[in-house]
DNA sequence: TACTAATATGAATATATGTTCATATGATAA
DNA sequence: TTATCATATGAACATATATTCATATTAGTA
């Protein structure tokens, strides 16, 4: 027999043209794809998370949170700032002084979440 | 004056020592930040999204879903070791074939209210 | 057996990322 | 102004990660 264009994976594999055309129509585009994922990296990071457990414990300055975290104050710095890129933390500034907190009740949701659902696994 | 322990972001920052000292009391454990993290971290790649996104639709095997992603068969195996690792999805060999699934009730919960989230911003 | 299909995996490479260091900026106080 | 505190940021470095390539494994088939 010759071989065609759809002679593997035809008896076995649960996608015939039509179930994988359709799920290939109903794909997610690259770019909310890279949304997606840009949201779950900011909080792929244990430092991150650290961040922003304890911003959602209570509004801290950038001081505050290099003594809670016991890090670098540079490094505290740079994860705010990706963090902010984001839009998961907002800053608010009195003087020389700037406040961080978290700027998405979807975020407290969801970490909320999976920190409940790792716990108990 | 002389120099103190907690002479510094005394007046203008949040924490006194008492409320960082309860807030470093309360802090999230490094092990479990790291856990915490890990599971961000799966869905933190665009790839692994399209890949999750895909499976939630459907139960799909390794060369339907090079297919539909239009991805090398290695790059597509890798990444779903890696999602197995963290008990996103699991399999179900068929004879050769094996039929990758979502195994994880919070990643669907998560995963849609995350998509919704950033779709409508 | 030999052959092919479906999947898995180790090594290599290129890119991304987190932290540190040094320094810059901005604000307040002396 | 000068000095200091709080924060931000660019560069450098080390580590992590995603993809590709080649090959191994496993299961079916001739």
């Amino acid at each position: 027999m010759e071989k065609t264009l759809h002679d593997t994976c035809e008896e076995t594999c649960s996608g015939n043209e039509l179930d994988l055309g359709k799920i290939k129509g109903n794909l997610i585009s690259p770019s909310t794809a890279l949304e997606v994922s840009d949201w779950f990296k900011a909080l792929g990071d244990p430092t991150r998370v650290k961040i922003i457990h304890a911003l959602l414990q209570s509004e801290m300055c950038v001081h505050d949170l290099t003594q809670v975290l016991e890090m670098g104050q540079s490094a505290v710095s740079h994860q705010l700032r990706l963090l902010r890129n984001v839009r998961m933390v907002k800053r608010r500034k009195v003087g020389k002084t700037v406040y961080y907190s978290v700027d998405d009740d979807h975020v407290e949701e969801i970490f909320g979440q999976t920190l409940q659902h790792v716990k108990h696994d």
